[in-house]
DNA sequence: GCTTGCCTTCGAGCGCACTCGAATCCGTAG
DNA sequence: CTACGGATTCGAGTGCGCTCGAAGGCAAGC
């Protein structure tokens, strides 16, 4: 199998040390990433901490997917919580979960712990979509490197 | 690094045979894959060996992006040839590259091998884009999978 | 007090990639 | 001869996920 060969070879090239401990970096977001003096962000922070516009958390918010406070201007503030779960948000719309789903998703989770089976189907079909997706973009970069091969190149660029 | 670990743990659940020997794979296209008898497909038929509809066949041909013959009642013939690059194309397509970039890669192509050096950038860029597109990925199924775990269940469905 | 700049809501508009429908034509089976 | 499934062209329509613009509010600096 030559598969995890590919695997390994695309991932130690270019920056994969930004991808080290992806679990930790989970993790983390509990803790000072997102709150470093404990207080709340703005529409405009929020959005560059995610990589998201402005317009597309407000988007997300009237769509019922985060809920953010309001300060005394009515301004919204985003707490780690919300911050949190954009970026659970934010992973899963990257992986394919369409807003239909996440909304269903969502919804399900604001009812409460009754729904985690529901809930569960959900995440088992996204996982599956994941890696039908993990293993169609592997071809497209064997496909990929072919061709730069092809053009007989110095593959580094 | 914990990365390698995971990867081969989400490529070795499932079904991963099918996956054994890609390169092959893609070099099985010239044989007799596409042309058992040596016999052109119609649309409907080329549309089911890549995935497509023919509605998108003909879509992608308007594009400029195939050029598929025609036989004596005017229907459309996707020789061995149209039909690998049918399979590149979706290839491309399925890992991001857009409909405006690749009528670009496409209309290199036409030109000939003075175009090699513009194309290679097309698909370093491309290559980047699917390097990264793995990454996102991978985050996703780890947070999908601790969903999952968090659910309790038996995570294999 | 005024300017500057980020915030608010609202609804409309956009770009992408198909996707469909209507009208018509081809070729085989009965 | 006729009916049928599947092909053709063309332009228009769809769904998704934003993305934008207008009209106005709040707060800090000069």
């Amino acid at each position: 199998m030559a598969t995890n060969e590919l695997i390994e070879r695309l991932l130690d090239t270019t920056d994969s040390d930004a991808f080290e401990g992806v679990v930790d970096a989970l993790h983390a977001l509990d803790d000072s990433t997102f709150e470093p003096g404990g207080s709340p962000k703005g529409v405009a922070e929020a959005a560059a901490l995610v990589g998201l516009s402005p317009h597309t958390l407000r988007y997300y918010e009237q769509e019922g997917l985060v809920r953010p406070g309001r300060n005394s201007a009515g301004y919204r503030e985003y707490s780690a919580f919300t911050l949190r779960r954009l970026v659970f948000l934010t992973r899963m719309r990257m992986s394919g979960m369409t807003m239909h789903d996440l909304k269903r998703y969502i919804a399900l989770v604001e009812r409460g712990t009754e729904t985690e089976a529901e809930r569960r189907e959900i995440m088992l079909a996204q996982r599956d979509r994941i890696r039908r997706q993990l293993r169609e973009l592997t071809l497209a970069l064997v496909t990929t490197e072919y061709k730069l091969r092809s053009y007989g190149g110095h593959p580094d660029g």
